[in-house]
DNA sequence: AAAACCATGTAAATTGTTACATGATTGC
DNA sequence: GCAATCATGTAACAATTTACATGGTTTT
């Protein structure tokens, strides 16, 4: 049992789902791609802790539909009393950003104008996001999904990424107003 | 040449370094152990990047100082020209929020308490290294390292670490406002 | 018909962690 | 003496990514 494997059952654990869409659902938290999803839901079927049922579909290629078992229902509970281990990020834009001073402030610009616009977009998925759980769970505005809620979860972790996408934009804004433009190089 | 081997030379291209100072200054962009270091160091060393020069020293054990050549100097200039992939987050406590309604609220509140502590405690450590590396690059109140100065990279980095560590305290705080406190369970 | 998405799997390669090994030096 | 920090390395294991493989359905 790893991190993944609990954050699958994680999921499983408000609504049964394929291991394509516990692929795509787990990405904003936990990135990980089909080749490591599909042997890790075999393991924790052969484990007793998800059971699976195969499902006809005619409008899409069929499925196997993943469901979670009360012991994978007692692992989450055991799981969610031993503290979380601390976050790990990897910025490849952080490493760079530590010899930009080796290249022309352009080169710099382009870098962190692109991640930007990558902030941004994130932006806007978030948004839509945060609209559509609003109306699944049915809440005016400002209210919050109670703590029993299936979205009380997903609800604050979107606010997380809302949070720090703007964060993320502030800075790189910042950087871009710090990083000097281009001075007219020698004719 | 993968990330990480860049990772060393951009922080070689300020300043020579052991592997152990390497290992140690990575930790912030780029978690490593040194048994993924070292022998990374003797490839850059082998592939020309780097040169090696063995420091005896009395007060500790000898050590490996590793400085950047040409080539990596040239490594360098080239990889900052292509774009920085996504960065890759990866956090355990967003996986166990996702499940949190299956256990008691005061088990939640505890996980985000010590995430709560994890941040507040990193603030602190960073308004430290703020300060001092002010002080190294000899600046006044509010005044920015220039582009050209190697402090510039590491203070527009250690100004999104700050923002970050804020933002994530903000929503800690706002979590643990939101989870219900735990009412007097059944006499 | 080609591209895009849905859907599931395995194999190989890479990356990252934990454990094994060793040893100097300093402070308690 | 013992723990902590400094310092370097290798081996085994686990996690992750990329590539290989296949095939249905929908939209352009």
């Amino acid at each position: 049992m790893n991190t993944l494997a609990y954050g699958l059952l994680s999921l499983l654990s408000h609504s049964s789902l394929s291991g394509y869409d516990l692929m795509l659902r787990i990405q904003p938290f936990w990135p990980a791609k089909h080749s490591q999803i599909y042997p890790l839901l075999a393991r924790l079927e052969r484990n007793g802790m998800v059971s699976c049922e195969l499902v006809q579909q005619s409008d899409k290629p069929d499925k196997k539909v993943y469901s979670i078992n009360d012991k994978g229902i007692a692992a989450l509970q055991e799981w969610l009393t031993v503290p979380a281990s601390d976050p790990v990020m990897r910025d490849e834009l952080m490493l760079k950003a530590f010899c930009m001073s080796h290249v022309d402030p352009a080169v710099s610009r382009e870098l962190f104008a692109a991640r930007l616009e990558h902030y941004r977009n994130k932006l806007e998925r978030l948004c839509q996001k945060i609209k559509s759980v609003r109306q699944v769970d049915e809440l005016e505005e400002d209210q919050m999904p109670s703590y029993q809620s299936p979205y009380f979860g997903a609800y604050i972790m979107l606010n997380k990424a809302l949070m720090s996408c703007r964060t993320n934009i502030e800075w790189c804004e910042w950087v871009l107003a710090v990083i000097p433009v281009e001075e007219a190089s020698v004719e």
